[in-house]
DNA sequence: GAAGAAAATGTGACCGGTCACTTATGCTGC
DNA sequence: GCAGCATAAGTGACCGGTCACATTTTCTTC
């Protein structure tokens, strides 16, 4: 009467008892390793399919000082882009034989991240992925900490201070891809919507379209306007802000494709045609980009790849703890792609110039 | 030199050395249980921070059998709903001290899911929330043997066979509240696009939207058209073989806001306008709804809330085993909500009739 | 047929906590 | 002055595996 609970499960011991051999040889057959005969081996498996065993993995990462668990602090992951990269994460684990766990942090609540933090410490997690954006300062200390003592891997985030692996989205690369793709199309007069600013990608967005410009003998030419934010709202106040301010464009690069939804709505409601008079291109290729009106071209981030490369990156540097752990650092770049559709044209003819 | 790698983590024991006290004293000064001084205790507290101790969860686990983790077997997170879901799942087990193990398995490759259980099964988590719209048959023996043992929670899915506690989105609400909508704004020809309807949901909301006509003395006014799948492919031959068949209708309830979005796309690209000649109402609350044009009038599910209610359905299961774990079962319906938009209005004084 | 290596198996400590007890001390009340 | 209880702390087994090492059996090889 002592556990009235579920049976107990049982044990390797007692595995080993029916099957007439020692535990030691049960932990052989069940990790297919050392020298066990056919006919022991068959044997024991006999006795599991019997009993109906199932190692406990808790009592194995406490031995082998292993979880096979690899935590994520991400931003919250209702956000698709960072569902998408835990999804990805999440396939390349399981293939690679490790658990995940995820902790979604929303963007207004900070003091999870640092919470997250301590309890993946607490969890003797074998690997870190961190997707924030931006991190306090407060969660250095704590983020600083674990990287000293597990493999830890940023996503689209800089902390180089940090010896942390990295993978990110090439940013600057998609804003030189968006913008090339606008001048491949005869535009000259290019403006641009950016997401927040203090956002690194947003500046390496930016700095992607400026070279891009320049790189085509541009110079200088573009116009740019910012909202705090990524939304809809924030696109359409950009646009009205570029147009208020009497600048000339025959397309707009958007820094996201909620914000090029926003932009597009602005121009149709002030009798703007897109792409007849303004092409826009976004970026992110949300689900829905495919189904605007006009479909939206844009350019993808393969973020299921990035998580699949951040897990990948771990379960490396993992294997090998190269001369204690000093491994080098690496950093590695996801590429882009463009989603041609039919939000970019040729300009027309005699460029219109657009006011309020 | 036996371990290169990084220099242990101090145990519970070493506290207890340094503070001069036996290890159990330590333990009871972190779990902040049964009796210390507060002498004894700030003792023990400054080895804590000196030493920089965190409590091994792992060994914890072991010999406490509770493992304080949750798992999750979701559809693939990638889908805006079940991020929802699992962002607030995740949420509130933190809140309760548990740890989410969240296994995204894509529709596609069902032969996952069961992996997935298995995997859950080896560590020993405390309690499991099954989140599949429908499960597989293999599955279903694991998943039994599972909830044999520990409590489980069933999302959106029918297995009532098992011994299961269920939270599931009032679908047939939904229905009947979408069309209810309808019938209310003053539309007498109604037609419905469904989901696939091997989902429970499809059958769940087309079942709802009979019961409000019917209520309504409708009878069996609604004309039905489905496709093979939720997305605005589906939507637009949706609709045009509404059209091509004859029916007439002056408004269109579509399971999804993506099927919603291919019915507009097609009613407009044939010169109908949506309001004005059609309305359309969807059922998701996607976050691009309230951005199309005309803004999408939905159904919204409070998927995070969902996810919320199975986790507190777990701990409470948890925190009483009544008479060993024999507790009666609880269903749970979660309502959803109309979002009114747009894309909704009183029909026109001589509702036309759509052909091909 | 002896020696040595390879193959097969067993033994007991250990991972780092918690659990169930035991022991010591200080107070209260009669 | 002592029973009886609340408070404070300690002891050693135990959770269920793995690890390091010891032991026994079976092949090879010369």
């Amino acid at each position: 009467m002592k556990r009235p609970t579920s049976p107990r499960r049982p044990t390797i011991r007692e595995v080993a008892a029916r099957a007439g051999v020692s535990h030691q040889t049960v932990s052989r057959v069940i990790n297919a390793d050392g020298y066990v005969s056919d006919a022991t081996r068959a044997n024991v498996m006999q006795a599991i399919g019997q009993l109906n065993y199932v190692p406990n993995g808790i009592a194995r990462s406490l031995s082998s000082r292993r979880s096979h668990t690899l935590g994520v602090v991400s931003n919250d992951i209702s956000d698709h882009s960072f569902a998408e990269m835990a999804a990805g994460a999440e396939l390349e684990a399981r293939r690679q034989g490790f658990y995940l766990i995820i902790g979604s942090v929303e963007d207004g609540s900070p003091e999870d991240e640092e919470a997250y933090l301590r309890l993946m410490q607490q969890r003797r997690i074998d690997g870190l992925i961190v997707a924030r954006p931006r991190l306090r300062r407060s969660s250095l200390r704590v983020l600083a900490a674990i990287a000293d003592s597990i493999p830890t891997v940023a996503i689209a985030s800089r902390v180089e201070a940090l010896r942390l692996h990295s993978v990110d989205i090439d940013n600057r690369g998609g804003g030189r891809l968006a913008t090339t793709h606008l001048i491949e199309n005869g535009h000259r007069a290019i403006a641009t919507i950016t997401g927040p600013l203090d956002w690194p990608s947003a500046q390496a967005r930016l700095e992607g379209a400026r070279e891009a410009l320049r790189k085509a003998g541009l110079g200088a030419q573009l116009a740019v306007a910012s909202t705090g934010e990524w939304g809809v709202e924030g696109g359409r106040a950009a646009m009205s802000e570029l147009m208020r301010s009497g600048n000339r464009f025959t397309a707009v690069f958007a820094q996201s494709d909620l914000l090029a939804l926003g932009a597009i709505a602005e121009l149709q409601s002030r009798g703007v045609s897109v792409p007849g008079d303004v092409s826009v291109i976004g970026y992110d290729d949300i689900p829905v980009a495919r189904y605007m009106s006009p479909a939206l071209t844009t350019v993808r981030q393969p973020m299921n790849e990035v998580g699949a490369t951040a897990v990948r990156l771990l379960t490396q540097a993992l294997a090998n703890p190269s001369s204690s752990g000093r491994a080098r650092r690496r950093h590695q770049l996801v590429d882009v792609s463009l989603v041609v559709r039919e939000s970019v044209a040729r300009p027309a003819r005699g460029a219109r110039r657009h006011q309020a």
